[in-house]
RNA sequence: CGCGGGAUGGAGCAGUCUGGCAGCUCGUCGGGCUCAUAACCCGAAGGUCACAGGUUCAAAUCCUGUUCCCGCAA
């Protein structure tokens, strides 16, 4: 089939990765402009780009696709299917209804939980059991369309969002390839509308969600450290500097006697005391230096039991 | 030229401000102890202090340039 393909990011690659596997024509290919990121500011091309140009596809990046130009340039591809998976550009109802068969997405999550931004690091901070990725036709309203397959994966104590993210993203480019093909045979996909009472909403995650409080139980920060890992990074300051803490875990048999934040051990794990429960340190980084195992980083820094994590600068 | 931190045996760090014998924790190797061990004890190897130039009797340390790594901000 002739496919659009609109997307920016990681998540967005395997899904493109996998159609062009299948063999369908991607006539275009439509993924953010070049922007200014990195240290020194520098352009750089959105991953979905790169694989785009490793493949010689006709990459187009306009700024906004409420343009007139814009939306001709797009009817001149005379697509049969559009397919969106973290675009970040909001796609006009007129640009949805040019494709043959219409605009179908790429959601990373069990919807209709989970519409919005941050998904995965949203179900990740709620605790739920399982997370997965729904394929759904696009329509106007954000996250909102009629549903035609899903992925469960479930959640267990010690996944990240880059594990789940890299798994769903994987997930969701199976099912979009079949998808594509029942599509191509039958001319029709078969949609279930979503529940609107079950609606939930995954808002972006603020900068300042990242400071750990310790007051919290060892169960919710863990989840929190593990929702921020890649990005943007839970983060705790320690002997008066930011320390940023990349996994760690809940240790449940181990009762917190001493106040929060305090540093229980450090001989098998950085152990913390909570405000309910012990978490346990695993990774973590230092300013200046590289993500290191807790087990090196006590052999370099000096970190004993007694120091306290948190307070101020 | 957006702002800041860093580069020191295999790993992680101190030492740099105030120039004067290359240090610490871990690992590796050898030996000992032990029924045994990632435990404990004794010993050893391993570094042109990122690279290039400058100042100095003397530079890891001060000055200049370069490369690479990290954080912030986007």
């Amino acid at each position: 089939m002739k496919i659009i393909f609109a997307g920016t990011p990681d998540f967005a690659v395997p899904a493109l990765a996998a159609l062009i596997n299948a063999g369908h024509e991607i006539v275009m290919v439509l993924t953010q402009p070049d922007r200014p990121a990195g240290r020194g500011m520098k352009l750089k091309a959105s991953p979905v780009k790169v694989l785009s140009e490793q493949h010689g596809l006709f990459v187009f990046q306009p700024e906004t696709l409420k343009n007139e130009a814009v939306q001709a340039k797009i009817a001149q591809t005379h697509a049969d299917v559009m397919i969106v998976a973290a675009y970040g550009l909001i796609i006009p109802t007129v640009v949805l209804q040019m494709p043959k068969y219409g605009c179908y997405n790429i959601h990373a999550s069990l919807l209709p939980r989970w519409r919005g931004a941050a998904p995965i690091h949203r179900s990740l901070l709620a605790g739920d059991a399982e997370t997965g990725v729904t394929i759904m036709e696009v329509v106007p309203a954000l996250d909102a369309g009629a549903m035609v397959s899903k992925g469960e994966v479930p959640i267990t104590e010690t996944d990240t969002t880059q594990g789940l993210h890299d798994a769903l993203a994987a997930i969701g480019a199976g099912l979009m390839v079949e998808a594509m093909q029942t599509l191509a045979q039958t001319g029709y996909l078969a949609s279930t509308p979503q529940d609107e009472s079950q609606v939930t909403y995954a808002h972006k995650l603020e900068k300042a969600e990242a400071m750990i409080d310790w007051h919290k139980s060892a169960v919710e920060i863990s989840r929190q450290v593990r929702a921020f890992n890649p990005f943007p990074v839970a983060q705790s300051l320690l002997h008066g500097e930011v320390c940023r803490i990349w996994m760690a875990t809940s240790v449940d048999d181990m009762p917190s006697v001493a106040s929060p934040g305090t540093v229980l051990d450090v001989h098998d794990g950085i152990l913390v005391a909570c405000g309910g429960g012990v978490l346990r340190i695993s990774e973590l980084q230092a300013p200046g230096g590289k993500r290191l195992s807790a087990q090196v980083f006590t052999q370099g820094h000096a970190l004993k039991a007694g120091d306290q994590f948190g307070g101020a600068l």
